[in-house]
DNA sequence: CTGAAAGCGCTAACAG
DNA sequence: CTGTTAGCGCTTTCAG
């Protein structure tokens, strides 16, 4: 491998100099820079990027990393944070944690002893343990599920639009709307529930009935199975995310329901497909793109002035998206 | 930010020693060993991976290069390599390329500064260039399409699927069965595109139908726009990867065409949503999955054995996946 | 404007 | 079994 001192010996000149053309700095002479040039281009001499982290302190990379790469939410954050990124000059590592705190901790540690620039987590569960990262001074955004606090955050409101899901459903009629929503642990799941516990409280005479279970497609087909065979099964299913909507179809599908006479479905995420199933999928949608944009705006922002003694935490909006599947029509 | 002479200072030995216990290195003492960890813990330290890989010139990392986050193809791929990788103790860093040969670019030079143990790459193109890599002795494995086949990959068929496809598409009853494929460029796109033609031509008196796109749901939209406006339209449409597929779904809602009995369609990758839209979709399925497995397990043999001088290439099957899309049901 | 030299934090001979 | 020491390849004062 041709190292710096190679350039230097082919171009006749201390490696000081070549350093300097490397990286742009003024004050070279044009003559010397163009030596420098060639002999680095006839060598073809690649910067160890390893050896200036080190002396350097820093990259340009930041590292996201996402709770399940197989939903669709998490992709379209990550288009968010690319894009602002690389107008930054900044290139993303994405990590998956998979929705599993122990990968979740791995991708951490790689970022840290990376020196990665600056970090955009989806913590998976609430006391993700970020002091390392903190220890090493690098910047830190949360999104998706909020942490401590004390770091800046974007979130996406899931309570109010729980609720206005749960009250969509509610007021199109159906009687026993339930909800399916993620782990105990997952903050979303929690906020998507005292939504939903709100809309069903305002309204009277309504019962709450809801199930815990994996953000995954098995795991929506599991809970659906579990509520359709209940005794006094619910009549409506509000979904707490894109990848439980599935299992949930694919439940439904087993069981030959009609969606839309025997069944009305609601779910979280305006997924690429939504509009495609069969009927047409109702939901909230998140701004996903965004909250990647602004998760990546606040990360650059510590990156160039430090780390704010005061957290900023942004709080976007959810959008109810009304199509067909979450429509009663009477069967009689 | 502590380092490893804080430590050896605290614990009051060498820092050969402290790098010997952070790395159970055998013949260390063991009451040395536990002061040595005893200060690590008290004083928080995190060995500098930076340094480290400046020293041993290497890291248990492994690049994956994707061409599109957004692919169900491509993220079951990142879940076999991240499986395998796991198992020998490496993370995996996904780069999306997002079909850009620039991004490609730019995630490549940091996989090779950053002294990635190995990089899995999905080329955007035929040229993409990895001769900086090789130059690195970085052990490189190529996916979904190939290069220049100097190096290990693994491919699946996509020719005999294509034809199966169309196979199925003029079994079923399709007279004028047109092909929606990805770029001129990309060799999927083209492979897919001679399977079709073999099995057009196969059969007599068909007319060869297609065009190309970019693998993108806009892309599929626009061709199948494109096919449907034209003077004497398909009746069906096969379509060159789930994306596309989404697009070609809006074109033909937006045009109130009932598949089955007005349009036949079929998609390449058996995306998590194939079922579930109406109708549910026939696919041509991609063990993506085992691409990944498979992708990870040659490079991790590289990794350990070095390069081999011979490159092996592994090719895997589709399968064709018949729903209701693609049946021809007689209107009259 | 250019070069010499001092490290960045760590590992790996090599002695002891 | 433990410590000393020489770098890994690069950036960056500090002199000249």
């Amino acid at each position: 491998v041709v190292k710096i001192s190679d350039v230097a010996q082919e171009a006749g000149v201390s490696i000081a100099t070549v350093s300097r053309v490397m990286n742009n700095q003024p004050n070279v002479n044009g003559e010397l820079s163009k030596r420098v040039r060639d002999a680095a281009g006839k060598l073809g001499y690649r910067p160890n990027g390893i050896a200036r982290s080190l002396r350097t302190r820093s990259t340009a990379v930041i590292t996201l990393i996402i709770s399940d790469i197989a939903n669709p939410f998490f992709t379209a954050i990550t288009r968010g944070v690319e894009d602002v990124a690389r107008e930054s000059g900044y290139s993303v590592l994405l990590c998956n944690a998979d929705e599993d705190s122990e990968k979740e901790r791995i991708y951490l540690g790689v970022a840290e002893q990376s020196q990665s620039a600056g970090v955009i987590l989806s913590p998976h569960k609430a006391h993700s343990d970020i002091r390392s990262l903190r220890a090493a001074a690098i910047p830190v955004v949360v999104i998706d599920r909020p942490l401590s606090g004390a770091e800046d955050s974007v979130l996406v409101n899931s309570r109010d639009g729980a609720q206005a899901a749960t009250d969509h459903l509610i007021d199109s009629g159906w009687r026993r709307p339930a909800l399916i929503t993620g782990p105990k642990d997952a903050t979303t799941a929690i906020e998507r529930l005292h939504g939903y516990r709100q809309a069903i409280r305002a309204h009277g005479g309504l019962e709450e009935i809801f199930v815990h279970a994996p953000f995954r497609q098995q795991g929506g087909a599991q809970a659906a199975a579990a509520l359709l065979d209940s005794a006094n099964p619910p009549d409506a299913l509000f979904v707490a995310n894109a990848q439980m909507a599935l299992g949930v179809l694919d439940e439904v599908r087993r069981r030959d329901l009609r969606i839309g006479t025997d069944l009305g479905l609601i779910t979280f995420d305006d997924a690429p497909w939504a509009p495609f199933v069969s009927p047409p999928m109702s939901v909230v949608a998140q701004p996903a793109y965004d909250v990647g944009v602004q998760a990546a705006q606040l990360l650059l922002n510590q990156i160039k002035h430090g780390v704010p003694k005061e957290a900023r935490h942004v709080t976007l909006s959810t959008t109810l998206i009304v199509r067909e599947s979450s429509r009663r029509i009477r069967a009689d």
